[in-house]
DNA sequence: GCGACCGTGAACCGGTTGTGAAAGAACCGT
DNA sequence: ACGGTTCTTTCACAACCGGTTCACGGTCGC
């Protein structure tokens, strides 16, 4: 059976989520995310830290073998940034390691940054 | 045995619910809400925060399985919302996460806006 | 510079949800 | 039991949303 707490809560800088019952809250509020948008945060989130190749996102989120020239991991990892973005101005989780995938890990706004 | 002290008064926002005696109050004034409306709304309330799928809306509110095609609860969400808002217009309270169920959460009319 | 990879906006289409109305069922007072 | 009222379910259509794909442009690495 499965049960809540297989689904521990994941929280992330200012991001909670609770797989459990598919709700995303960002400092407190509440995120919109569809299903395929949700379950790719929880899949990188779940990989926090490390790179996740496309091939192996789109299996564990979409149940199958990525075809060749398939776009949707793009499409989704952006609809995903927009919406943390919104919702977390100036915060960045997701991350592009070229040739090789997308990695999970909360960043700050610019703190060293000073012009 | 089933107390009254089972049902705590639950309040969000400017609604006041008293399971106890099946009474709503919206900004002091008593909603005429059917059981079944009644019902749904404490099933919903009593989850607040969290998304509650048709199916286990339905099975905690109807009491049975939910048949495939049956259409009752978008009928009763509907009506509830109708209710809320004549009563506290402008607020929001059941919010629709498409595809994952329904989410009570009282929200005033635009507590974030930046100019 | 060139090809591969990635970002991004928009069109398309099917599925999901919103909504008004009608049909059917339960309830109530007399 | 009867008629009227209210509640519940069902139906039909509209509106909206999400998933996929396409197209174009920018970026990266060699």
């Amino acid at each position: 059976m499965e049960t809540a707490s297989d689904h521990p809560v994941l929280r992330a800088g200012e991001l909670e989520i609770r797989p459990a019952d598919g709700l995303v809250l960002a400092a407190g509020r509440a995120l919109t995310l569809s299903v395929r948008e949700f379950q790719l945060l929880v899949a990188l989130v779940r990989s926090q830290g490390g790179i996740v190749s496309r091939r192996e996102l789109y299996e564990r989120v979409w149940g199958g073998p990525l075809r060749d020239g398939d776009r949707s991991i793009d499409v989704y990892i952006h609809k995903v940034r927009v919406k943390l973005e919104t919702a977390l101005p100036g915060s960045r989780f997701i991350h592009t390691h070229v040739g090789f995938g997308y990695r999970f890990s909360p960043e700050t706004s610019h703190p060293l940054h000073i012009s």
